[in-house]
DNA sequence: TAGTGGTCTAGACCACCCG
DNA sequence: GGGTGGTCTAGACCACTAA
């Protein structure tokens, strides 16, 4: 009777751990604020690093914590909400649209996935133009956009000319926007960043990415496919009506 | 010259035996088929289980594994896309939508963050609807709907009457339809499961979940907001003009 | 150069599933 | 009861950052 309460159902020690760090997050710290160190924390605590690293690396999935070799972890902020949604069903690179062209290659090598979405022929050549996107300073996401080479026929002579790696993109983007636009579909799934993806988002290979998979429809078929790469971390995708950015966080924990 | 190439950027071992288990599963194993256990594959490859364990849990969240305690690890058939926009602007529970009502309780405890969508006075009673969507008889989502009881004033007496618990669920989402919808909003973003979601789910605690926010409209302001919890491993969200399900996967890695 | 998080090891024990 | 994945430990070394 008086004694303490039997754990009749133990949880792991990590998930505990995680709804402690969780609360005092809430009430003892502010966002930017610096965590003591893994070893501290975890002597703190009276577990071992790699049990601490467990309940870490959950906040951070959750976006609660931003952790950095070399610097430490940090309370992050809230998740910026980054508008997916077609605001007006456009093609990539018309005006208004939030991403920063950064360079254009042709190739005939694409994932397979994307080369059945877009019904290519093996090693049918295809433009692949890169583009990056940023909001309030942080880059959030990493774009590859795939164009079929015979739906913008006028774009190689110029990709393949010396301009400028940003021009490149420019020239395949506005060429597409010559097409006419019949409607676009979107999907999102989790993924883990590739290696150039994850440098570009400063972030390591591997880390949680929500990736968007965009296709583009033209001429009765897929004119083009956007596999956009955003971090999990600090992103909320919005979609639909009101796309107010309330600055809300809802998380499932 | 004649000697192997040194590794001048040596990539951790984790990454590089995630790299050879993702083209063995192309190559050498079929959907549901069972791999070797933990132990054997470690031995196999020469590392640590933990470090095979690093492996295995990448190639888990990004669906082409599923492990199960006390089971063992197979290969995850390609995941599902699951529509997530509104075919019609409907109200949840309107005839065509994919939900199963499970019950509804009154409370007024909720989210913080549901809180401030719904703009609630502290303590405001809310009806919570739990309902779950299962495709292809597989649990992908549970769900909790959230409406003030201002909004459906005559759901109280039915929900507290003796019926069974899907019929309390229908109820509030009975009267809820009366009301004329507005219009509607939805945010994605990266969550861990709780434990009731998570085993709803059939996953354990903290599984990585993709939690779809929906703000339903109606006299101008919030009339209801739903927090649905996806399966990350093995759901594609689709949103967009087309919902064809061409049952391709796309992968950031 | 000191301090941080990231990787890795070689064990141990536990919770769960199934025959 | 035997085998699986899940949790946990107590170390070690490495890569990176900043003073």
């Amino acid at each position: 009777m008086g004694t303490t309460q039997l754990e009749t159902v133990p949880e792991p020690k990590y998930w505990h751990l995680k709804t402690v760090l969780s609360e005092a997050l809430d009430s003892e710290f502010s966002v930017g604020e610096i965590l003591p160190n893994e070893r501290e924390l975890a002597a703190r605590f009276g577990v071992a690093r790699a049990t601490l690293r467990q309940a870490l690396e959950q906040l951070e999935l959750e976006g609660r914590l931003q952790r950095r070799r070399g610097v430490g972890t940090t309370v992050a902020p809230p998740r910026v909400g980054v508008a997916v949604d077609p605001a007006h069903h456009t093609w990539p690179g018309a005006p208004g649209d939030d991403w920063q062209p950064v360079d254009a290659v042709a190739s005939r090598n694409v994932p397979a996935a994307v080369a059945r979405l877009l019904e290519l022929t093996p090693g049918e050549q295809v433009h692949v133009v890169h583009r990056s996107r940023v909001t309030h300073g942080q880059p959030v996401a990493a774009e590859q956009l795939y164009v079929p080479a015979r739906c913008v026929p006028e774009a190689e002579a110029a990709v393949g000319a010396a301009v400028d790696a940003p021009a490149r993109a420019r020239t395949v983007l506005r060429e597409l926007q010559q097409l006419e636009l019949e409607g676009q579909d979107r999907a999102v799934e989790l993924g883990s960043a590739r290696a150039d993806d994850a440098k570009e988002l400063d972030r390591l290979p591997g880390a949680p990415v929500l990736v968007v998979t965009t296709r583009y429809f033209a001429g009765g078929r897929t004119a083009a496919v956007a596999l956009s790469t955003y971090r999990a971390d600090t992103c909320r995708l919005t979609f639909g009506d009101n796309e107010t950015d309330t600055g809300v966080t809802v998380l499932a924990s």
